[in-house]
DNA sequence: GAGTTGATCACT
DNA sequence: GTGATCAACTCT
């Protein structure tokens, strides 16, 4: 199976996470996100990451120092994922980053299909009547339902899980572009922070205001 | 514009 | 412990 995976590059290892989170989302676009499951792989390459830097950043589920059951995995070891609900209906998932103690964290907004789009979409075809293609993945809610993601990964580590991985990808030739993250009115003056980060011109950006 | 439910918070 | 409020969204 890894020998499979090897044309999305090398695993991405344990220190590759302890980078600034700011400069984490700008890096993870074009890295390749793998997940495995008894229905099978699948692989999509990030073209969308929003950082998220408590306990400053008011946009953050760990402002102003919020510790509770569901932030706690962001004050731990980078590399882990922090998956949470939302709307009482989708699943977000995100890539903790360092320091330990620092409540930092980036969520994958959207991916580019690159491996298992049948599976992805039974997957997805359970809520969604029709698919074009950046409906696949497009969209922190699309992606983690694509590729399987919910509950049961809180806490995992990247760079060892068995179900859940970082490859390294094509080398870097994306142009990124920057902007304002998406839909946090309530942040303050953190709203024009330009902390999302996505591939300009890729279909699969979930295209939203702002 | 409605849907949906766990987490969080302000109260006892 | 209890109840109210709301959310880093998606689909029609």
């Amino acid at each position: 199976m890894s020998e499979a995976l090897d044309r999305f590059g090398v695993r991405l290892e344990a220190p590759y996470f302890s980078m600034p989170v700011v400069a984490l989302a700008r890096d993870l676009i074009g890295r390749v996100l793998v997940t495995a499951s008894p229905e099978g792989v699948t692989a999509g390459r990030i073209v969308e990451t929003e950082a998220y830097r408590g306990p400053a950043d008011l946009a953050a589920h760990s402002a102003n120092g919020r510790r509770t059951p569901r932030t706690e995995v962001m004050f731990g070891e980078p590399g882990q994922v922090y998956m949470y609900l939302l709307y009482g209906m989708h699943w977000a998932f995100n890539i903790v980053a360092g320091p330990v103690g620092a409540p930092h964290a980036v969520l994958v907004r959207s991916l580019e299909p690159l491996l298992g789009l049948e599976l992805m979409m039974q997957r997805r075809a359970r809520s969604a009547n029709s698919l074009r293609p950046g409906e696949l993945c497009g969209g922190p809610g699309r992606l983690t339902q694509a590729m399987g993601l919910s509950r049961a990964q809180y806490g995992a580590f990247l760079a060892r899980d068995a179900c859940v991985s970082l490859r390294s990808g094509a080398p870097n030739c994306a142009r990124v572009k920057r902007s304002p993250r998406i839909n946090i009115d309530y942040a303050g003056a953190w709203i024009a922070r330009e902390w999302r980060f996505y591939e300009q011109n890729n279909p699969h950006v979930s295209v939203r205001p702002r």
